[in-house]
RNA sequence: CGGGGCGUAGCGCAGCAUGGUAGCGCACCUGCCUUGGGAGCAGGGAGUCGGAGGUUCAAGUCCUCUCGCCCCGACCA
């Protein structure tokens, strides 16, 4: 490809809607453009990558057995209305109507429409395994979309379901999956790795997600170093112990506290620690209102709560909602005295001497609270429920967990029955009766791990691409264009490449070397080759590697067949054995 | 949805307090010059100042409403 007959506008500023290093490459190095809020376009360039990492993901679903199909981005209610979800999905599902007024959404997943062509079209035993996926435009309208095609609105996913006849066969399809997945994401150039995950609304019983080590990942995760066990913080289970305290337990006593109402003031003005606070919270839920009792210095795990109650949707409880329930404002709650019993108890809360919480009364707390004495202590109420902090031990093991922050680009579910029991998808098995698939999804943001990938592999210059990955592989760069010689010596490689199949560019334009550097760098080609008037005195050219590890001066006749050798095993770099 | 901020040329911004000829840098076009890390000089094109209404002799600037975008939080397979 030429550069005078390409699209790649690179901006030398910052454009000022970038945060984070990957959304500022994309745009800055012309690959995307925003056309709506977590809404893109995708350059010439931007596409390659994309296309790229897509045929990656298909080759390695193809070689796990999987079978590509195209579903529809626009999907009629009544399917969504069958599973439940039409009602249960939010506002991130998108909804519109026809000219007909039939209600209709984009698709933000595809249970439901991969279950209903499974369910017409597989009635045998026989026919199982099956493994349907896609590559598609995927629509969720999130509350907050974010950076570039880190968090978008529309978005390319791969998405892909497995049917088995019986749980054994799951367990192998979910297998082969991970497999899959591992090597895409080696393929892809990712440090990566795979933690236990919730299933969040998908529903299910297992799930891992494939986490990309970045700092400027949105979810965190926690791993030991001593086992390998690793999840997503709302997942963790760990192990902490609550040393009892030998105080003396004291008088339980009310105190005024006027407008002290967070953790923060309250332990603040009575001069205390958070930790000697029993923080109340009061959350909503499509299973009516739950109180959840944590110690003042956590966090509580929402993710758990919602799974022990068994809700679909959570949320902290609105002011009249806790004016109602402990008949004090908001920042006065607590458990002593109150008549409410569904009630969640973490551990942190059992072994509190003389405690302090909020007295029901709007500008009083309770001091020398005890946890058994002033309020009840059931043992079936007590949990785990906060989030995991620093110090906290692998439930497995008891070594000290380890603390990072992840981008996930995958995430493999093991559905069970969920949608063909909703969709009365069933086949006929060996002994005639007719039973549900037993049903596995697994999807790949693809448009997300061309981000991800930039978070990890990027110097203050611009984008390293993994050759994998990268829209070219090499760049011709000849520093003076008006030099006949120079311009010579530049197309003879460069017609050579092309006819090689080398995935290369020419920078033809009439700029300065350093401006075709900078270009360059900032694109993140994995090789170019300079063609200069002084190399081609020596009769030589050079060879770069973007990465910096390699810089050689070869003979010009010799440049072809060294770049290709040099691609050759920088590409067998990405290669799964 | 709550809090904060921003919409002026393709991009990044100034101008608004105190209303009076719409500006700067980059990018773009022409010419000269230059050519190994985002050169220089000269000339040039490009803007319904997000939109609607209002106040005024006069609105980018003041007032009201509205739309969009960004950040923090809530939220989020």
């Amino acid at each position: 490809m030429r550069l005078t007959r390409y699209l790649v506008p690179t901006l030398k500023e910052d454009p000022k809607e970038a945060e984070i290093v990957s959304h500022n490459y994309l745009v800055r190095g012309g690959f995307i453009r925003k056309v709506a809020a977590g809404i893109y376009d995708f350059l010439p360039l931007g596409l390659r990558v994309v296309k790229k990492i897509e045929n990656i993901v298909r080759e390695e679903m193809d070689r796990a057995g999987a079978l590509e199909i195209l579903m529809p981005a626009v999907i009629p209610a009544e399917l969504w209305q069958e599973s439940g979800r039409w009602d249960l999905y939010g506002k991130e599902l998108l909804r519109f109507k026809d000219r007909h007024d039939r209600d209709f959404c984009l698709g933000p997943t595809h249970e439901e429409v991969v279950t209903d062509i499974v369910r017409r079209e597989v009635r045998s035993y026989k026919q199982l395994p099956i493994n349907l996926y896609q590559i598609q435009t995927k629509f969720r309208d999130e509350p907050r979309p974010r950076f570039g095609l880190m968090r978008g609105r529309e978005f390319i996913m791969k998405d892909a379901y497995s049917f088995d006849a019986d749980w054994d066969g799951l367990d192998r399809s979910y297998q082969a999956m991970y497999e899959a997945y591992t090597r895409i994401f080696k393929r892809c150039g990712l440090e990566f790795r795979v933690v236990e995950a919730d299933t969040g609304n998908i529903g299910g019983t297992d799930s891992h997600e494939f986490m990309v080590l970045a700092e400027t990942g949105e979810d965190r995760i926690v791993s030991c170093p001593g086992c390998g066990y690793a999840a997503n913080v709302e997942r963790a289970d760990f192990k902490t112990d609550y040393p009892l305290s030998d105080m003396e337990m004291m008088p339980l006593e009310k105190v005024h506290t006027p407008s002290q109402r967070t953790i923060e003031e309250v332990s603040k003005f009575l001069k205390t620690s958070p930790k000697k606070m029993i923080k109340t919270l009061i959350y909503s839920t499509d299973k009516g209102e739950v109180m959840v009792l944590v110690r003042g210095d956590y966090d509580v795990n929402e993710v758990k709560v919602r799974n022990i109650i068994g809700a679909n949707w959570i949320e902290l409880a609105d002011e009249e909602t806790i004016e109602k329930i402990t008949g004090a404002p908001v920042g006065f709650a607590g458990p002593v005295g109150l008549k409410f019993d569904k009630i969640l108890i973490d551990k942190s809360i059992v072994n509190i001497r003389n405690g302090i919480t909020g007295a029901n009364e709007e500008d009083y707390h309770y001091v020398n609270v005890n946890p058994g004495r002033d309020f009840p202590i059931i043992e079936e109420k007590v949990v785990n429920i906060r989030m995991p902090v620093e110090g906290d031990r692998c439930p497995k093991c008891g070594t000290p967990l380890e603390f990072y922050r992840g981008i996930e680009v995958g995430h493999i579910f093991k559905l069970g029955t969920k949608y063909s029991e909703s969709m009365n998808a069933t086949f006929l098995d060996k002994d005639g009766k007719e039973k549900l698939f037993i049903m596995g999804c697994y999807g790949i943001g693809v448009t997300r791990v061309a981000s991800a990938a930039i978070e990890q592999n990027h110097d203050e210059k611009g984008i390293i691409w993994p050759i994998s990955i990268a829209p070219f592989e090499v760049i011709l760069l000849p520093t003076n264009w008006d030099k006949e010689e120079v311009r010579s010596v530049a197309e003879k490689i460069y017609g050579e490449l092309l006819q090689k199949s080398v995935e290369v560019v020419i920078d033809d334009r009439g700029e300065r070397a350093g401006f075709k550097f900078k270009d360059a760098d900032l694109i993140g080609y994995p090789f170019k080759i300079v063609v200069g008037e002084k190399g081609l005195e020596k009769g030589i050219v050079e060879i770069k590697s973007r990465k910096g590890d390699i810089a050689v001066e070869v003979k010009i006749d010799n440049a072809v067949e060294k770049i290709i050798d040099l691609i050759d095993k920088e590409r067998k770099k990405y290669l799964p054995e």
